[in-house]
DNA sequence: GAACAAAATTGACGATCCGTCAGAAAATCA
DNA sequence: TGATTTTCTGACGGATCGTCAATTTTGTTC
């Protein structure tokens, strides 16, 4: 019984899986727009009630798909938050996964995006509102995390009663904010934006030199730092290229 | 015959005003799921086919919109660059500008991020696009064009050849991505942000005090100089209060 | 394996909204 | 006033959403 019961189950996960991989194959290559139910039906050979049956309606599918991607983010934070070195180097890891993602793993953060705009988010149920939002924080958390142990350190004191969530704050509309234009601006290269993993870098690096976050290093250095530092907590990503300075023989 | 045609020139004009402000108020209080034309029509007491006759589709209403939005933007913008003091003052009337426009015109900022969006931007003419991009090219311009008298001033000195639009990017993407979160993240209160002015307003003071532009001064004092600022600069806006200390009697 | 119950699937349907367009109404002209 | 141009109107076709009664599939019991 358990057996022929799992075998409908599992018919229906795995459709599941499929359809959330479908649904992200449209967003990314054809944009929102072509992300119908009825499309999506066509695509997976079967009626749209059976889609209905799974997601209440498409809010809730493209949310299903956000968990998804803020669980690969979490992974990634993780990584940083656990890795060696001192704390600074433990937050330049945290960018570098930032980068890494925004980089490898484009629909992720397409699904982000598109999940934030109110349209969308107000139509949600919600359970799944408030686990996103317990996922957020989770992120602020380890992120914060690594602020305090800098903190504790000695490494770092912040100003004007700085809370560490808002040096996080900072950094997080640092690199978000300049990801999302970077999407939706329409012409950087004319504005004379080559890269804007090179503008992120340096603004952050930037930024907390600023705080006086020890030990300082000048920018020349940060794409040798960032490399080690990718290539020891990151080995399983493809690694970052350097961006700032050309590379030293 | 002059005098009567622009009777009726008038009349079309005025309601074109009245439509775009209408349909701001609708965005404002119900959220873009409310704008629909009927809506509008309905609101304007007048037929769909009349809107249409102004706006070819929906998305181009809401560029007009956006069009209002970023002439604001780019006069306060304006006034900031053209502001007396040294160039690291001038920035921070920047900054002072873009706080003065999420803070007091919270509609126009709504709108941009709104146009932003794929679904919306893909649907407008080439001209209006084309109208957009430049206007935010002249943003940028304005900004960087302070960078640039930095520079040239001497008070500040790039690192890796990074471009003064590049430090106007990051600038950007810090002010914009945090504003943004702030509109559309549920609960930065529960992170422990209690005023994301004030994350912003640290974030930029530390990254351009990273950079080493001078003069550098405290955190502590930065309320005081932005209050000066603001008050010489933006005579006729709002005054914005101070987030980072409390005041000094 | 047959009869029955439960669960899943289907696609037609009502509802909403977009954008169009032929005809009505109003403004302008001669 | 009558002709002509401009503007306005709302019914319409088309697209998509989400529902639900009917149907098919799956599971259960004897």
């Amino acid at each position: 019984m358990n057996a022929k019961k799992s075998a409908k189950q599992r018919e229906i996960e795995q459709r599941e899986q499929l359809l959330v991989q479908t649904a992200g194959q449209i967003l990314l290559t054809e944009g929102i727009a072509a992300l119908s139910m009825e499309r999506l039906a066509e695509e997976l050979k079967t009626a749209k009630g059976t889609i209905y049956n799974h997601f209440p309606n498409r809010e809730e599918l493209l949310l299903a798909m956000a968990v998804r991607a803020i669980d690969k983010r979490q992974s990634l934070f993780d990584a940083a938050s656990m890795s060696k070195g001192c704390p600074r180097d433990r937050m330049v890891a945290m960018g570098i996964a930032c980068e890494i993602y925004a980089r490898n793993y484009p629909l992720h953060f397409v699904v982000e995006c598109t999940v934030r705009h109110a349209s969308i988010w107000e139509r949600c149920s919600e359970e799944r509102r408030d686990f996103m939002r317990q996922r957020e924080q989770q992120c602020v958390g380890l992120v914060a995390g690594v602020v305090r142990s800098g903190i504790a350190a000695g490494d770092l004191e912040l100003p004007c009663g700085m809370r560490p969530e808002e040096l996080t704050m900072a950094l997080w509309g640092l690199t978000y904010g300049s990801y999302v234009i970077d999407l939706t601006s329409p012409s950087l290269k004319e504005i004379g934006i080559e890269s804007i993993y090179r503008t992120v870098r340096l603004g952050t690096l930037h930024m907390i030199n600023g705080f006086q976050w020890q030990p300082i290093w000048p920018a020349e250095e940060h794409d040798d730092r960032l490399a080690k530092i990718c290539k020891s907590v990151f080995p399983d990503e493809t690694p970052l290229p350097r961006v700032l300075t050309p590379p030293t023989n």
